[in-house]
DNA sequence: GAAAATAAGTCAATATGCCTGACGTAAAAT
DNA sequence: ATTTTACGTCAGGCATATTGACTTATTTTC
C-alpha cells in the first residue's frame, strides 16, 4: 500500500522537520548569548542588563514603559536592573518634555561604549552567518522569523527602509 | 563625493541590517518560549524542565553527560530538575548495559503527553512560519541558522535525512 | 475643578535557575 | 592496582523574575 506508506513518510519528514525547527532556535540562541553572558559577568552584570542596554540603545528616548513591553517583565523586575545601570553611569534618565512623568532612557557615553563591546560579538556572529549564507537566504531567514513572532506591533519594527 | 556617501551609506545599511538580525533573534525566541512557559508554571516547573523532556524525547536512552552537553549547564544545575521529573514520573532511569555507570534517560507515558502538549504549540509556531514563507525562505532560514550556531557537532545534528 | 487613570518607583516576600566548590561511589580504563 | 569517568549530592550564593501592596507626581476625563 504505497500510499499509506508515503503518507505516512510526509508525516514523518513534516515532524522531522518541525523538530529541527524547534532546535535550530535552541541551539542558535543559546550560542548567541553564550559570549556576551560571559562578558557580562566580568561587570557584575546578567542577561538583563545587556536586553535594557540594547534596547535603550536602539530607541534613544524610549520611556520605561516602553521598555517594559519589549522586554515584557514586570517593572519590580526591571527596577533593580536599571537602577544599578543609572547609579553606574551606564544610563542616563531625565524627565519628558510632553509628559513629565515618563522618564526618558538614554545611553551615556560609558554606556555606548559597552552595548558596543556587548553586541559586536552578536553582530560578527549575524555577518559571518550572512555573508556564508547569501542574500536570498537572509531574505528567507527574515521571512520565517517574521513568522515566528506573535505580535503585529513588534512585526512592524522590521519594516523595509532602514530607519525603521 | 558620491563615494564617500554611498559608503557611509552601506555601512549604515549594514548596520541595521545587523541589527535587525539581533532582534529578529531576540522577538522570535522571547514569543517562541513564552506559551511553554505559561503551561509549565501550571505544574511547578520552569523552562530548563522543558528543556530535559524535549531533549530525553528527542534522544531517547540518551547519557545524563550528553543531556549536559547539549544543554551546556552544570550537573547541579541539572541535578534538581531531573530529580524533580525522575520522582514525579516523567522520566526513567536505568543503568547502561555497555557502561553500568550511566543511567540512560527516557520519557515515561506521563512524560511523552506532557512532551507532546508543550511542544504542540511551537511545532504550529514553526509551521505556520513555514507555511507562510515557503520552502525556498525555509531553506535559508536554516543556511542562517546553521551559520550563527557554533560548534560542529551541533552543527552535524542537522544534516540531511529525515533521523539525523 | 474633582475624580480617575497613568507613569514611575518602592518595600517585601518568594521561587527558580544557575553557578562554584567539595566530596562520595561505582564502574571502567590504563 | 591506580586512575579516570559517570553520576550524584551537600552547601552556599547570586541573578532573574514573580505577586502584592502602597506612594508620588502628573495627566486625563467627566
Amino acid at each position: 500500500m504505497p500510499d499509506v506508506k508515503s503518507a505516512a513518510n510526509l508525516l514523518f519528514l513534516r515532524e522531522e522537520e518541525l523538530r529541527q525547527g524547534i532546535e535550530l532556535l535552541y541551539y542558535a540562541y543559546r550560542d548567541f548569548t553564550a559570549e556576551p553572558d560571559a562578558m557580562l559577568a566580568r561587570y557584575g552584570f546578567g542577561r538583563a542588563h545587556h536586553r535594557v542596554i540594547y534596547f535603550v540603545g536602539r530607541y534613544p528616548q524610549m520611556s520605561v514603559s516602553d521598555l517594559l513591553g519589549i522586554l515584557r517583565i514586570t517593572k519590580q523586575s526591571l527596577s533593580r536592573v536599571l537602577g544599578q545601570l543609572v547609579r553606574q553611569g551606564f544610563i542616563q534618565q531625565r524627565p519628558g518634555s510632553r509628559d513629565r512623568r515618563q522618564r526618558l532612557l538614554e545611553l551615556t557615553e560609558k554606556g555606548i561604549e559597552l552595548e558596543r563591546q556587548l553586541s559586536e560579538n552578536q553582530r560578527q556572529r549575524i555577518a559571518k552567518a550572512y555573508r556564508e549564507a547569501g542574500a536570498q537566504a537572509v531574505e528567507g531567514f527574515r521571512k520565517v522569523m517574521l513568522g515566528i513572532i506573535g505580535g503585529e506591533a513588534d512585526r512592524r519594527r522590521f519594516e523595509r527602509g532602514p530607519t525603521r
